[in-house]
DNA sequence: GCCTGCTGTTGACCTCGGTCAACCAAGCGA
DNA sequence: TCGCTTGGTTGACCGAGGTCAACAGCAGGC
């Protein structure tokens, strides 16, 4: 598995937007073949970042939007106390770096998790030619506002009090992006440390390790380290539900 | 204050973009003056809705983008079983409805919290008239990167577990926002509910209630239904780094 | 090999905030 | 004027999850 991704991350580096295997979850997606060159004129370097390596800085000044290529990322901003929290995972596909156009400057850090390549999309370079193909500024938006919609689910597990439930959702949620990229989703890597997730979720450390324990002892997943295998997606699904089919009701706004 | 806002709202309903008093608040920071006269022939309606009028639905196709001209909305997103979590309030110069970018439908419901007038910008004519302004263009982008960063925001304060910090965090949030729009940043008028301010937090109302209250024993506020006056912003300032001067780390990622 | 440090797991304990319930004040229609 | 409803406050209780602590399993350095 390891062995196969890295030959996979060779033969990425040697392609182009037109052929790349992300095509239809990236940029790309909808373009026309013709515009599709030009864009790939604009994506400069495919870099590679190290386990722990940085991509940009909180206060950086905005230069490119990226892609994540092969590989996984998590984004973080930190106050200054030093308290952290983690806004995202990000996979192939997924591109990073919006929360920069607002300012010019990343109002947010990004670190490598793995060995991961990335496409850098120069902005100057990228705003000339949404000008000229409008599909690509639309793709643009398209894209800029999933990231949205992603943080409002975020959030939304965030709200809930069953710790259960917001592990579930997030390993449910890995699983999809898995099966996107035509991965199997029952065997999950996770490449983010315990730490990381318990942050993410709002949690510590500790919970999310009694909560793979209990998920592994209700039979719903196998958890070996990083890997975990999900044994039981319909058992999954419903403590996504809040563990019990009925739905219970929250602190609903008025 | 009641009066005058309405006598307000008339004028604004006369005025057109470029002698809008949300002006640099607003979509058209930065655009040049004859750039700016575009603009306005997009914008269509300006829109009253009554306290909980809905702007959009969840799932209502996406149409038009809308800037609060004046009063203030809610958004929020409810799942399958009726749960809700609310994203955010919006105030004068606010844009809202960027969820809709990436799927053509609303990916959640904006209602206002009271008397509200709404500009409309219908997304086709805007699109138009972006690609005829590079500056429009790129000023758009911005405003949708500030609604990410915004959203970080949000997932910041509901990650830690103080509560009342995340309430002080809110009211200074809504503080710095009162005094942009040159209002009285120390007198709040809060438009929303305590349910509403409980569930954007991720606490129940009796928690809000009980906060309100140990904040104004403290000497913070002074809470009177839904006006509520800062006493000592410093101190305020203090509960948002936790209620003590040293910062206290937390469940920090590895 | 052996030490050291880091990540992850498990247990015991305790606290913050959720739950349940009673109650009050304001708004509204009859 | 009186109910009735809705929004908000306060109290008593309790449990999910945080805290503290001990320890196991690996990885890296030498």
């Amino acid at each position: 598995m390891e062995h196969s991704a890295n030959v996979l991350d060779l033969n990425l580096l040697r392609r182009s937007c037109s052929s790349c295997a992300l095509n239809e979850l990236c940029l790309p997606a909808g373009i026309g073949r013709d515009d599709l060159t030009r864009l790939d004129g604009t994506v400069r370097d495919k870099r590679m970042l190290e386990r722990g390596g940085v991509l940009y800085r909180d206060g950086d000044p905005f230069k490119a939007l990226y892609v994540v290529r092969s590989g996984s990322l998590k984004t973080f901003v930190q106050n200054e106390a030093g308290d952290t929290q983690i806004l995202g995972f990000h996979l192939p596909g997924e591109i990073i770096g919006f929360d920069a156009l607002a300012s010019d400057r990343h109002a947010s850090q990004a670190e490598a998790l793995e060995r991961s390549s990335i496409c850098e999309l120069p902005y100057a370079q990228l705003q000339q030619v949404t000008s000229e193909v409008p599909a690509l500024h639309r793709q643009l938006m398209r894209v800029i506002s999933r990231e949205v919609v992603e943080e409002h689910r975020h959030l939304v597990m965030m709200g809930r009090q069953q710790a259960q439930e917001q592990l579930a959702i997030f390993l449910k949620s890995l699983a999809d992006r898995y099966e996107r990229l035509q991965r199997d989703g029952a065997a999950l890597t996770l490449t983010m440390s315990r730490y990381d997730i318990a942050n993410y979720l709002g949690l510590v450390v500790e919970t999310v390790s009694r909560l793979f324990s209990r998920m592994e002892e209700m039979g719903v997943l196998e958890v070996n380290r990083k890997a975990v295998r999900i044994l039981r997606p319909d058992l999954l699904a419903d403590l996504c539900r809040n563990g019990y089919p009925a739905g219970s009701r929250r602190n609903d706004a008025s």
